[in-house]
DNA sequence: ATGCCATTAGAGTAATGA
């Protein structure tokens, strides 16, 4: 079963190079991110064409998220938990049964956080779009918890939007007051992996230089300046079953990308 | 230090992103 997240940037701008991408990768199963498009607007005809079921989480204008599979989606959930009020469509997961085993998929799209305020000892102050940020996280590592419990196969697959390491990025200084890899996000980051789950990509490529976001701005992909901020988080019975995981760096340099490229596991489920 | 570029909504720019 190959699972991929990807962060599209609006799917009326993306569908052409999304379905360009679907019939070349062949995934099962798609986390989306940023579909920028309320439900109803969501092109999912033209994505069921090409054998995939389509579950949205959407909202207007910004964030959104899907899940697309080839195997039927069951159990759908829309929202993380921890917080009525949060109104922004960031969370979406489901079960879909493989041959063997029977997988929970967690679609994410962890906030942004910028722009950050610090006070007078230059600390981070949890306020704002950054205090939002790691509220979310607490409530993300909440449900984290959960699925570490349930001791079956699951994942959380998306934009987290957390720079984790120094190698994780181009050009690490120009990061450092950054929500994206200030200390305290990344604290949040570690706690979550710390639960016990397995960051796919780092298993098998320890190597620096893997990014999976290049801006748009100031000629970031031409001069690889870019930055790995989506990722793929298994519990232990998931990570038991990769047999290998990637990132499809070369989707960055057709027409009209996203700023974003997929990044994917394979299972033996 | 700021904008760079892109997307959406919707008719001007404004908000957002990372």
């Amino acid at each position: 079963m190959k699972i991929a997240t990807y962060n599209i940037n609006g799917i009326k701008a993306r569908l052409p190079a999304l379905l360009d991408w679907l019939k070349e990768a062949d995934p099962d199963v798609v986390c989306l991110q940023e579909i920028k498009s309320v439900d109803a607007a969501f092109p999912a005809e033209e994505i069921e064409a090409l054998g995939y079921n389509v579950e949205t989480h959407g909202q207007k204008s910004f964030n959104g998220v899907a899940l697309l599979s080839k195997l039927p989606l069951e159990d759908v959930t829309r929202g993380l938990p921890g917080d009525d009020s949060d109104e922004q469509a960031r969370w979406i997961e489901a079960t879909v049964m493989g041959d063997t085993e029977a997988v929970r998929i967690c679609g994410l799209y962890l906030p942004n956080g910028n722009p950050v305020s610090f006070d007078a000892q230059g600390a981070p102050e949890r306020e704002g779009k950054y205090g939002y940020k790691l509220d979310w996280m607490d409530r993300l590592h909440a449900r984290a918890e959960a699925l570490m419990a349930a001791e079956t196969p699951a994942l959380m697959a998306g934009d987290y939007n957390i720079i984790p390491q120094r190698e994780d990025a181009a050009r690490p200084d120009a990061w450092t007051k950054d929500a994206l890899f200030l200390l305290e996000s990344r604290e949040a980051f570690r706690r979550i992996l710390n639960l016990g789950f397995t960051e796919a990509i780092r298993t098998r490529h320890p190597e620096p230089g893997l990014y999976s976001f290049w801006d748009y701005q100031a000629n970031s992909w031409e001069r690889n300046n870019g930055i790995r901020i989506d990722h793929v988080l298994m519990t232990p019975a998931c990570a038991d079953l990769m047999t290998d995981c990637g990132i499809d760096r070369d989707v960055r340099a057709r027409e009209k990308p996203s700023d974003h490229v997929p990044v994917w596991v394979e299972l033996a489920a």
